[in-house]
RNA sequence: GUCCCCAUCGUCUAGUGGCCCAGGACAUCGCCCUUUCACGGCGAAAACACGGGUUCGACUCCCGUUGGGGACGCCA
């Protein structure tokens, strides 16, 4: 019933997909999905020298990491010149296009003398009304020359968004743009209008910077007699200084944050939430969901700040509703590359490693977390935290050795299986024996044992570790009290 | 500077004239749970930018001011 809903995305090779750009994606995809459409990708590369094969491989690269798939094979506007130069000549042919063969010399000049005088800058049509006999002699000089369209001179041009609502514009304000180059190839706003039309768009999704373009556009769509697609300018994202987003606002690529150990499910859901919301307070949605949800209608026409860390709580999300294994499977890489562990090791020991997962799960916000907040589970060095020891060490060193070296030598009464009931008992039985509370027995072990005051319970943490571990661990603290002179 | 757009808690937002002395989420702060850290539970603080209208009644409609953003290329 809607097969004739298509969509595109139209990145411009910049050399990495911003999390805008992404937003951009993933709303048009949703659209898509969401009605059964089409979702094609065109690649913006008219302009060559702004243009490699390594950037838009990081684009799409970026997309398939995010699981957005498109239909069709990529266009490229580049390849396409042919066919934007046919209709550009078709509106010369029409009148509804004329050579320019002004240099970009005198328009810079016009340009800065506007600015001088604090006047927006317009093509004063110079070339507009030229005759045949001062065009053949221009030609006869071998000028070169642009092709511009024809706008109107006066009059209001308007076109209705989805999300802004009407627009309009006074036509006095817009200037006759080129859409060919003295080359041939023709121009960003006139390339879209071409292939938006042949490939069947029917709505145009993009980012509310595009809107003054979008004057210009549907101009030439009427020019060339076409249908005008629908149009829905989406917000943009800003920073936290409320300024457009950009590096200086820290990650601004969906490479940063796969880095971070996100996953490409929560930057979807949660980029599909920025400027958008399905109606109801849900939050943490499945694509599916998502889809099924998605309305243009309901995007906000303000524009969002991107908040880190709400992000990270997402993540969190995702990682306390994943499956163990699955877990395991996304964290070893960030463990193996932290040096912690290898491959090897996961592979033959997989269910040690996953119980350390599991002891984590609910602590950590990222993938980056777990080598972090893992450490001693993989390695003897670490350091004690600084205010854990001013506290559990050294705040009444005699005590603490003492409790250190009875509940060492309580532990090693404990079976070798070391199971973590038989370990807490060892240790509630000495509190009560020495009259104190358990905890004070606790942090100094937990210190010696992970360097950390905070982390999994004691008792599970030692059984994984094994008693030989806990023990050694115990008497180096032992050791590094005795040694640290007061 | 000109033009266009936007304006609800710090942030993301709900709200389309009475249901709102404004609801949810993140963050913040308390309390509970607890060996710690998290999780979880409960609770607190926190917003309709301002000024005029319209209306019996405005967060919701209109105008203006202020603030923010964007666009002003032979870039996309």
């Amino acid at each position: 019933m809607s097969d004739n809903i298509a969509v595109r995305m139209a990145p411009s090779p910049s050399g990495f997909l911003h999390v805008g750009a992404a937003r951009t994606a993933i709303f048009n995809y949703l659209f898509a999905r969401h009605h059964g459409g089409k979702f094609i990708i065109r690649v913006e590369d008219t302009d060559e020298k702004r243009s490699s094969e390594e950037m838009i491989q990081a684009i799409l690269e970026g997309l398939k990491w995010m699981n957005i798939d498109w239909d069709g094979e990529i266009h490229f506007q580049s390849k396409r010149f042919d066919v934007y130069r046919e209709h550009a000549l078709n509106l010369l042919n029409d009148d509804k296009a004329y050579y320019c063969y002004c240099t970009p010399d005198e328009l810079n000049e016009k340009r800065q003398k506007a600015q001088k005088e604090k006047r927006t800058f317009l093509y004063d049509r110079k070339c507009r009304d030229l005759s045949d006999e001062d065009r053949a002699a221009m030609d006869a000089e071998g000028r070169r020359k642009v092709l511009r369209i024809k706008m109107p001179i006066e009059g209001e041009g308007s076109f209705d968004d989805v999300i802004a609502g009407t627009l309009k514009r006074d036509y006095r304000e817009l200037d006759d743009w080129i859409i060919m180059r003295p080359d041939g190839r023709c121009t960003y706003n006139f390339c879209c209008v071409v292939d938006d039309h042949l490939m069947g768009i029917s709505h145009v999704i993009r980012g509310n910077d595009h809107i003054t373009n979008t004057f210009k556009q549907v101009v030439t769509y009427d020019a060339l007699g076409w249908k005008r697609p629908v149009f829905a300018h989406i917000p943009l994202i800003l920073g936290k200084d409320k300024s457009k987003i950009s590096k200086r606002h820290g990650a601004v690529s969906v490479t940063e944050y796969r880095n971070q150990g996100i996953f490409p499910e929560t930057l979807f859901n949660f980029l599909s939430l920025l400027g958008w919301n399905p109606g109801d307070d849900r939050e943490i949605m499945t694509r599916d969901e998502l889809i099924e949800a998605f309305r243009l209608e309901r995007i906000s026409p303000r524009n969002a700040v991107f908040d880190p860390v709400k992000l990270e709580w997402m993540n969190s999300e995702y990682i306390r509703r994943m499956d163990d294994n699955e877990l395991l499977d996304k964290a070893r890489w960030s463990l193996i590359e932290a040096g912690l562990t290898t491959r090897l090791s996961i592979e033959s020991h997989w269910k040690w490693h996953l119980r350390v997962v599991q002891l984590l799960k609910e602590r950590v916000k990222t993938l980056n977390d777990f080598p972090r907040m893992a450490r001693y589970f993989y390695t003897d060095e670490f350091d004690y935290d600084e205010k854990g020891q001013k506290k559990h060490f050294f705040k009444e060193p005699d005590d603490s050795l003492d409790m250190l070296k009875r509940f060492r030598d309580e532990l090693s009464r404990v079976g070798d299986d070391f199971r973590q009931d038989e370990i807490e008992a060892a240790l509630r039985g000495l509190s009560e024996k020495m009259h104190i509370k358990p905890a004070l027995l606790i942090h100094p072990t937990r210190l010696a044992v992970t360097g950390m005051t905070g982390g999994p319970g004691l008792f599970e943490l030692m059984e994984l570790l094994g008693k030989e571990k806990c023990l050694q661990r115990i008497n180096r603290a032992i050791e590094y009290i005795q040694q640290k002179p007061d």
